[in-house]
DNA sequence: TCAAGTAATACTGGATCCAATCAACGACCT
DNA sequence: AGGTCGTTGATTGGATCCAGTATTACTTGA
C-alpha cells in the first residue's frame, strides 16, 4: 500500500497539492512546474535558488529540495555547484517519449474505460468539439489535455498514471511548438482521432479505443520528426 | 540535450556515480538505494532522517534530498513532519509495474537488440546456464537481474532505460519473495524463456524476443497474482 | 591583438541552530 | 475501567551562516 495520499491525475498536472499540508519545497515544487508547463520558463532558461526562494518568501532549503523532486520528474536539470536549468529535449529523447507514450496510454485508458460515465463521456464529445472550434494555440493546448487525461481520470492505478502524467509534462513544451506547426499546415488528422476515440469509448470498445490512441500517438511522432528546426538552439 | 552526464543503465541498478563528482546527497541517495535492494531495509522500515546522516558523517540537509530522491523513484515514501518509510507495495500496484513493465521493457530490447555484439551474447548464454545451476535465492537474483539489465545495456535510450530501471527497482524486494516461492514449486519456464531470449537475440529477430520478453514478465505477472500473502502485513 | 593566467564575484553545497509538529504517555474526569 | 484532554519527548521542517567551487572579468605578457 502507499502511505501516499492517493494522487490522482488532475487536468491542472501536477500531484494533487493538499493545500497547506505539506511542506515548503511541495508548494514550491508545484508553483514551479507550473510555471514551466505554463511556459512561463523556457528549456534552457537558469533557475537560480535565491530568485526562487525570495519569490515564494522562503529560504533556499526548500527551494533544494524542490529542485531534486523537479529534477526526478524530468523537469529541471540540476548540475553539482553549478545551478539549474529548464531540461532541454533532443529530437530523439522526444520520439523516445512518445514511443514510449504510444505503449502505456493505451494501457491507462484500458484502465479507465469501464469506469468512465455516460456524463464523462459527454463531456469529452463536447471537449473535442471545442478543439476543432478553437483559434488559440494556448486554449487548445489546454482542451487537449483536459480531453485525454479525461479519458485517463477513472483508470484509479497508483502508478501507470503519475507515469503518464510526467510524460505529458516533460514534453508540454514541445508540444506547444508542434501545434504551432501543425495548425499552419492545416492537418485535421488529430481532431478525426478525438472522435474516433470518442465513439470507440461510447461503445465499450476497449481494443479500438487503444488501437486508435496507439495510433493518434504514433502519428505525432511522425510528424514531429520531419520538424527537427523545433529542437535546434 | 541533456546536462545530464548521460546515466546509462548499470547493473547494480543505480544511476552511475561519478564517484565524489557530485553532492552528498547523491551519494547518500545512491547508498541507500542499494542498502534497499540489497534487502537490508525491508517495506516499511522506518528511516530516520539523524540516522542516516551520522551514518554517513553528514548534516540532515543532504540526507533530506536523498530521501526526496529516493521518493521520487518511489523506494521510499516521506510523510509530512513525520518521517520516512521504505515503500511497500500492494499486490495492485505490483501487477500494474507488471503490466507496465510489460509493455516496456520490449520496447527497450527492441532498442538494443541491434548493438549486442557477438561476446556479448555469448556472456547472456553463460548467465542463462549460470542461473538455472543456482541455488541460492540471493545469487540467483543477482544473476537474472544482471541478464536482463544486460540485454537492455546497449539500448542507447535516455529516458526509456531509466524508467525500466526504476520499475525493477521497485519491485526488488518482491522478486525476492516470488523467487522463493516459484523455487519450491520448481516451476522451470523462467530457465527456457531465458533461452529462448538469447536464441532469438543472437538471431537478430527482435519480434521473437518482444513476444518471448513479453510473455516472459506476462507469466510472472499471473504468477504473483496467485500468491497475495507476500503482501500481507 | 590575442592568449593565458590570476583575481574577484556570484552562486551553490553543507552545517548548526531554532521553531513547529506529531506521537506517546500520563493524569484526570465521567 | 475507559475515554478524553493536556503535557512531554522525539523528530522533522526551515532559516541563517559559512565554506567551496565555477565562472566571469581583468590583467599581464608575448
Amino acid at each position: 500500500m502507499s502511505a501516499l495520499p492517493a494522487t490522482g491525475v488532475a487536468q491542472n498536472g501536477q500531484m494533487t497539492e493538499h493545500a497547506t499540508r505539506d511542506g515548503a519545497g511541495t508548494r514550491i515544487a508545484a508553483e514551479l512546474r507550473q510555471a514551466i508547463l505554463d511556459g512561463h520558463y523556457s528549456p534552457g532558461m537558469r533557475v537560480r535558488q535565491e530568485d526562487l526562494a525570495d519569490l515564494h518568501g522562503a529560504s533556499r532549503i526548500p527551494v533544494r529540495e524542490a529542485l531534486r523532486m523537479l529534477e526526478a520528474e524530468g523537469l529541471v536539470t540540476v548540475v553539482v555547484n553549478t545551478g539549474a536549468w529548464v531540461s532541454r529535449l533532443s529530437l530523439a529523447e522526444c520520439e523516445e517519449m512518445y514511443q514510449i507514450r504510444e505503449r502505456l496510454e493505451p494501457l491507462l485508458l484500458r484502465y479507465s474505460i469501464p469506469n468512465l460515465s455516460r456524463p464523462e463521456i459527454d463531456h469529452l464529445a463536447l471537449l473535442a468539439d471545442a478543439m476543432e472550434r478553437s483559434t488559440d494555440v494556448e486554449h487548445f493546448l489546454k482542451l487537449d489535455r483536459e480531453f485525454h487525461l479525461s479519458t485517463y481520470a477513472t483508470a484509479g492505478t497508483n502508478v501507470l498514471g503519475e507515469m503518464v502524467l510526467q510524460l505529458w509534462n516533460r514534453t508540454q513544451h514541445y508540444r506547444r511548438a508542434f501545434t504551432r506547426v501543425f495548425r499552419s499546415e492545416g492537418d485535421r488528422s488529430a481532431h478525426y482521432d478525438h472522435h474516433l476515440l470518442v465513439h470507440a469509448i461510447r461503445r465499450g470498445d476497449v481494443d479500438e479505443a487503444e488501437r486508435v490512441l496507439h495510433d493518434h500517438i504514433r502519428r505525432t511522432r511522425l510528424e514531429l520528426a520531419r520538424h527537427p528546426e523545433v529542437f535546434e538552439n
